[in-house]
DNA sequence: CTTGGAATGTCAACAAAGCTGACGTATTGT
DNA sequence: ACAATACGTCAGCTTTGTTGACATTCCAAG
């Protein structure tokens, strides 16, 4: 049989191949985001407010630039989302210790329930598909996600996930 | 040591395994998109044609219904995206044979021209991550992601894939 | 101590892409 | 004949993103 790819079973490499990978990222993607979707319906939040919530969640008194960066918006887009949740009290916003510029921002407790609620929902499935497809899975999965990523996001992704060990 | 998790390895069902591969979700779909989006920003189009445009080319000669239940939005959303490609000369759309109430889609050669554009740029992204993470990795990639889709959107998702084989 | 630049906030206007509801038309199946 | 289906369209609304302009506050360098 000749080695007419290199000597490797590059098979998962083909056009076919990558265009089921690519349609599997966008259906997952669906079902990744659907939960918090269903529970902010009906609330005057959408997936904007989930996402500031969670990175705050995550990283307690972040500084807005900071979140500006992760989340890749602009400052007027965020402002809307973070301005609408201080107003309604489940963001504290703290004017900066030592540089007074900055804000840094905290959940309240309302603001913490909420991000339970969101994230116990988001954990499930997350949790559900873990458990499906196994712990190998699972590591390829996460290798497979972080070779994706844009440098920068991955820098972002790896700041935070060290900051937790 | 005691078993206190059933006799297995559970450690990537802690709930900061969970949060991870949720950001890395997040990281992941923004990587997945940046290259078709920045080709498509400065045309008239946005990421909703490009996923009519993908799933078309995928499957041609698909009906609006079938469109419509793949992508999951209401039909007036994906008129809009439909109408503008027909007006541009990049989707036909032929009444259908048997059923003439239906239509079925096909790309012009225009429309394949920016479909393969598109496709191309995803491709590359996809088989680098591949690449990189090797085909045991992709093979949990691929578990995970099915796993967490919704079973609608998972019959959906073979459908396209089994009718490619 | 003044001044330039950085960080933040805000106003206005706009665009993409989703939604609901209502309605019209052609076609099909009962 | 009539109800249901597939599609298209009008109108209006929401969320979430965008630019651009401008004010405020503050740090730091000259």
């Amino acid at each position: 049989m000749p080695e007419v790819q290199g000597g490797e079973n590059l098979l998962f490499l083909t056009d076919e191949q990558l265009r089921q990978g690519i349609e599997a990222m966008f259906f997952a993607y669906r079902g990744f985001t659907a939960d918090p979707d269903r529970i902010l319906s009906g609330m005057a939040y959408g997936r904007a407010h989930h996402r500031a919530v969670h990175f705050i969640a995550r990283a307690p008194g972040t500084t807005v630039n900071n979140l500006l960066n992760i989340l890749g918006v602009t400052k007027q887009s965020l402002n809307r989302v973070l301005r609408t949740l201080v107003d309604d009290g489940l963001v504290d916003s703290r004017v900066g210790k030592s540089d007074k510029r900055e804000r840094n921002l905290y959940l309240t407790d309302e603001g913490m329930e909420l991000e339970r609620k969101l994230s116990d929902a988001q954990r499930a499935r997350m949790r559900a598909a873990y458990r499906a497809a196994g712990p190998e899975a699972v590591s390829g999965f996460r290798q497979v996600l972080e070779a994706m990523m844009d440098t920068e996001m991955r820098r972002q992704y790896y700041k935070i996930r060290d900051a937790k060990s």
